[in-house]
DNA sequence: ATAGGGTTAG
């Protein structure tokens, strides 16, 4: 019926809008003819999902001195959620009740549903309050969502008025609240919840158990999750896909790796969830390559963009960063599009090799799929190109985003440290709070951080003093190795020592490292000594570590001293961090290891760094050769000086782009005091803007001065 | 006439 009197009622609908009154009354009087009456067309607008419609055809029903009853009210409150229009939701709650419908369990249920839908719950909980006799799907609808909100004792207490009141809860009310609680990210309550209806003698199904796996996976209850297998098998419950891949992604949270493969290996059929849940557990182990392996393997099958995504994340986070891009052009050739997660999975692995090329092609994705929106693109294109060097396009993907989180913005005040714009980071820290967003532990790292790049000790201190008094974030080791590093940076290598001393918790490793490496740039041998030896202690094998103290000694000719670290090193079986570059050139990322002759223009790159040390030597460079480890013989030096690999990136740069454009290296470490000299000249001589990004800053080269101000 | 629950990617 509804579709054969569908045209009438649209072209009545049109004349609402537009026609004439008197086309309008010929429209309503053909309706009612045809035995319509404006509730009925209400309904059947509202059945055909024709939202815009039922709030027309009311309002004129109203003006037709019609009184809605009882079943018009329900059916325009729901339009009201659907629409987004909570006005008018607001005011149709206010003509319900002045209409004698205050206590109609059918429309209190409408309004309630409704309210939940806006997430203003302190109004859905009034209408609950005044709901005779609540059912079962209402009150469990209210209870879920107050999960999700995280408000556990609102809940609690809503659970317990509900049954008071005899409404029965059943499985799915309490499957509700379950993943209400994890949505909220208040795991033990999930658990709780759990083991409470088991206690209670309901039967937890299929449902139940997949929804408190996550949470017992993220609390790292490796035996409670045995326990729920164990039941799931007694139950019965294990062709249930979904709860397979519960199962899997558990152990695998649980740090079971191999529990987790028998899960795996024990399904009848293989289930892509399954699979996406095994390749993130595998790389979460540590275990990249053999997740790669296991990708590979189920290619043929029907990968999904889950499947890509998280594989592109693992290699991401695991440093396959090239395997990550290459991953990423494969799956669109594969014909999976992308999504707006795919995104923040990729773009790490841009910025961690600096592929401008590649972020920016992301960045255009994007653009191109309507994804520009999502906060978590906007924070990853902020790091991308922060990482890259454009700290102009990083502020303007912040200033463009329509709305911003704390990662937004201690993503952007990260990158103005890393570039040394320690007033810019700083300013952003003072912004964020005025525009109400609170600062959390990270961003007292990139506020510290930021002084140190600026050796603003007085600031550094303030800041510090000020994070528990008045911000309520109490002091992390991460902070107590920012103020070491900033204070020793700074040549107050006594202050920075009288700090870890007094630190209200153990130092570890980092914050002593810190120390040591303040120590390696005063050259100072006395406290060097002091902090290597409880940095051996806490880290015996982080080659680093030996290398800082090594060159200490070096630096003041110690060579004796040199060799018996070089010793201590060679009997523990360590062996020097090699040290690479990358470079992206012409969409290609190119590699490049200290000492490695393997790359194909190895002749040429050494030529043209020949007869650039010529000119150098002219314009009187001398070599800083107090920077090599070994005791050799000053020429000696200067070849292995030769070889660092941002030089060789740098050169390779220069041979393979235009006069002028612009270059950028990242340096797997930090950069060495000789090669920033050479990296100088060559960008006064070369007349080239370099970019240098190594694990502590940037460092931008331009007419022969770099914007660290050789302080680093 | 109103109406509730699940896994895997950030």
């Amino acid at each position: 019926m509804a579709r054969l009197v569908l045209p009438m009622l649209e072209n009545f609908s049109h004349c609402l809008c537009s026609a004439t009154k008197a086309s309008l009354s010929q429209a309503h009087a053909h309706i009612l003819k045809n035995g319509i009456s404006l509730p009925e067309t209400i309904q059947i607008f509202s059945k055909l999902d024709h939202f815009g419609h039922v709030i027309r055809v009311f309002s004129y029903m109203l003006t037709q001195g019609i009184v809605p009853d009882s079943r018009v009210f329900p059916t325009v409150i729901k339009t009201c959620a659907a629409l987004s229009a909570l006005q008018t939701g607001k005011q149709m709650h206010c003509f319900a009740l002045v209409s004698g419908f205050g206590l109609d369990s059918v429309v209190l249920s409408s309004l309630l549903h409704m309210y939940v839908q806006f997430d203003r719950l302190k109004d859905a909980r009034n209408v609950f309050d005044r709901l005779p006799q609540p059912g079962v799907v209402t009150s469990s609808a209210l209870i879920s969502r107050f999960a999700r909100k995280g408000r556990v004792k609102e809940t609690m207490e809503l659970f317990h008025q509900t049954r008071h009141l005899g409404v029965e809860l059943n499985l799915v009310s309490w499957n509700g609240m379950i993943s209400g609680f994890n949505r909220s990210g208040s795991y033990l309550d999930a658990v709780l919840m759990f083991r409470n209806m088991h206690l209670e003698g309901l039967k937890p199904d299929g449902t139940s158990v997949s929804s408190v796996l996550p949470a017992v996976g993220d609390l790292e209850m490796p035996l409670m999750g045995i326990q729920i297998h164990c039941y799931v098998i007694k139950q019965g419950l294990g062709p249930d896909k979904f709860v397979v891949s519960a199962l899997i992604d558990m152990y695998g949270k649980c740090a079971c790796a191999s529990e987790m493969s028998g899960v795996f290996d024990e399904m009848d059929e293989v289930d892509v969830g399954a699979c996406n849940a095994l390749v993130t557990g595998l790389s979460r182990n540590g275990l990249v390559d053999n997740a790669l392996e296991v990708f590979r393997q189920f290619k043929g099958m029907d990968l999904n963009v889950v499947s890509w995504t998280s594989m592109i994340a693992s290699c991401s986070q695991n440093g396959k960063d090239i395997e990550a891009l290459e991953l990423f052009r494969e799956m669109q050739t594969e014909g999976i599009k992308p999504n707006s997660v795919t995104i923040p999975c990729l773009l790490p692995a841009c910025g961690n090799i600096a592929a401008l090329l590649h972020g920016k092609a992301a960045h255009c994705f994007s653009l191109r799929n309507g994804i520009f929106n999502d906060v978590y693109v906007g924070s990853a294109l902020i790091d991308m190109y922060a990482k890259c060097g454009r700290m102009l396009a990083s502020r303007l993907c912040f200033d463009m985003m329509p709305s911003r989180n704390l990662v937004s913005w201690n993503s952007l005040m990260a990158g103005y440290a890393m570039h040394g714009k320690t007033s810019e980071a700083i300013n952003i820290f003072e912004l964020m709070q005025r525009c109400g967003q609170k600062p959390d532990h990270v961003s007292f790292i990139c506020v510290l951080s930021a002084c140190t790049q600026g050796g603003l000790t007085k600031e550094g201190w303030f800041y510090f003093n000020s994070m528990s008094r008045n911000h309520g974030v109490e002091a992390r080791m991460e902070h107590y190795s920012c103020m070491v590093t900033l204070l020793g940076r700074s040549g107050r290598l006594e202050e920075a020592h009288a700090m870890i001393k007094q630190m209200p918790f153990e130092p570890d490793s980092c914050v002593w490292g810190a120390l040591l490496s303040s120590c390696r740039v005063h050259n100072r041998v006395d406290l060097g000594e002091i902090a290597a030896k409880r940095v051996f202690e806490l880290e015996p094998r982080n080659p680093g570590n030996y290398i800082l103290l090594s060159n200490i000694y070096a630096s003041k000719a110690m060579w004796a001293e040199v060799d018996t670290v070089r010793d201590m090193m060679r009997s523990r079986g360590l062996k020097k961090k090699p040290g690479y570059s990358w470079i992206e050139i012409k969409n290609k990322v190119h590699m490049l290891l200290a000492g490695d002759s393997s790359h194909p223009q190895m002749p040429q790159i050494i030529e043209k760094l020949a007869k650039l040390t010529v000119e150098m030597k002219k314009s009187g460079y001398v070599p800083h050769t107090d920077f090599v480890l070994q005791d050799v013989e000053e020429q000696d030096k200067e070849q292995i000086l030769c070889g660092h690999s941002e030089k060789l990136a740098v050169v390779l740069g220069l041979l393979n782009t235009k006069p002028g454009f612009p270059l950028q290296v990242i340096k797997n470490l930090r950069i060495c005091r000789d090669c920033h000299a050479v990296i100088k000249f060559i960008s006064d001589f070369e007349k080239r803007e370099i970019f240098v990004r190594d694990t502590n800053r940037f460092h931008q080269f331009k007419g022969g001065v770099c914007s660290c101000g050789d302080y680093w």
